[in-house]
DNA sequence: GGAGTGGTGTGACGCAGGCCACTGGATAGG
DNA sequence: CCTATCCAGTGGCCTGCGTCACACCACTCC
């Protein structure tokens, strides 16, 4: 298993040497092909996973049966936490958009954990309270932005997280099809591929498949607020 | 001070009586009148707030000066919680929509706490876990749902919340303006409007300011999904 | 009383973006 | 190799809803 990884994950920064060689022993791992599913919407489960390669998507599907992602999360990442605190059946579906890996903890050992290691318990709500923090930011961009602007948005998100820098540019290999990317922003496959089109046709950036090379990012991001 | 809303609030619930006294020492108390704020986004501070009596609209408005509501709370509810872990500038405005007081606790208080009485910490973790959950769902619906499905589903939330039953139906005090409804469903006042007269003409609810009375609670449901 | 103010009710108009329909390229499986 | 499937690109139509523009209370405050 992948301890740099796990060492940078946010959730476990917090942790000496020692305390990472226990928690080894409560930890198992996981790998997935692209488009495998690790678990569904519904599905009970009470295991909490950190990503160690790859990427997810976690997503939900409304009941006539369109679908809508929720995040796409990558290496050092956790997922599976709201079921640890509400025991209900997961509330969204977890599928790989790439080969992945994850380690996982079931609630049992994660609270176990918890308990004698406050710090661990904080590095564990201030997760949370990020993410709560990122889904309010999306509600408003969903209310007061146009789609062009949340795919602008969303391709920097991607950007910050996976982007390498090159000379020619932020090369962003997101591995999303433009269905994904659609379904991330909360539009149509349409409409993203016109927003796309226009940005490339402007110059601001190069579409390859999976993945974009953005060459003028500061007008990006002027679109995006 | 209310004891009997702080017991009852979700975060302080696992505190038995001695706990309890002993917290009563940190918190101060707060009171605001109609529309009056108690912080705005962008403030700094690190205060976590218990509603006790009355309700605030938690908000945050765009670069161009439109506002969007992210949750309409009252007695018991929290909020101020983000900023304990990423001690940051505040996310959001609240403000009171009805005469209001709140309890509070500062953030180094709070972290003390924390620290000793692990059922707290979880309890904490439970409430923002929930709030999160809810936020994704709120995104799933402002992605899959109309404009009237939305505003039956804040009104089905507020009387679940605010509402008492009578004989004559759910009356339901939101106190909250039309224009308020729609900041918190991310639509138009007029449409917002159209929405409610359509819903009254069919007979499912009954308006009247700064509240509804839901007379066909099955229908309103059925619309809402 | 009259005038201002804040909330509600409704019609008309325009447009962003969803849905449909099709094309063409790329990859996989036989 | 040929066919089937998936993905990307693009045009056209239609509609939900935002915006504008009013009218009509129900108040408070002179």
């Amino acid at each position: 298993m992948d301890n740099e990884v796990l060492r940078q994950a946010p959730l476990f920064s917090a942790l000496d040497d020692e305390a990472a060689t226990a928690l080894r022993g409560s930890l198992s791992e996981t790998k997935l092909r692209r488009g495998d599913v690790l678990f569904h919407e519904g599905d009970s489960g009470d295991r909490l996973y950190i990503v160690l390669d790859g990427k997810v998507k976690l997503g939900r599907t409304s009941s006539d049966g369109r679908e809508n992602l929720l995040a796409i999360l990558g290496p050092g990442q956790m997922f599976g936490e709201l079921s640890l605190f509400d025991p209900g059946p997961r509330s969204g579906t977890v599928t790989a958009v790439t080969d992945a890996s994850f380690a996982s903890l079931s609630h049992e050992d994660l609270l176990k954990w918890l308990d004698g290691r406050p710090e661990v318990a904080r590095g564990l709500l201030a997760q949370i309270a990020g993410r709560l923090r990122k889904a309010n930011d999306v509600n408003a961009d969903l209310v007061f932005s146009d789609v062009p602007g949340r795919v602008a948005k969303a391709l920097l998100d991607l950007a910050d997280r996976f982007g390498r820098t090159a000379d020619d540019g932020v090369h962003v290999h997101h591995d999303l099809t433009q269905e994904e990317l659609a379904q991330l922003v909360g539009a149509s496959r349409e409409t993203v591929n016109k927003a796309l089109a226009d940005f490339a046709s402007r110059g601001w950036l190069r579409l390859e498949p999976r993945s974009v090379v953005i060459m003028d990012i500061d007008r990006l991001r002027r679109r995006a607020r």
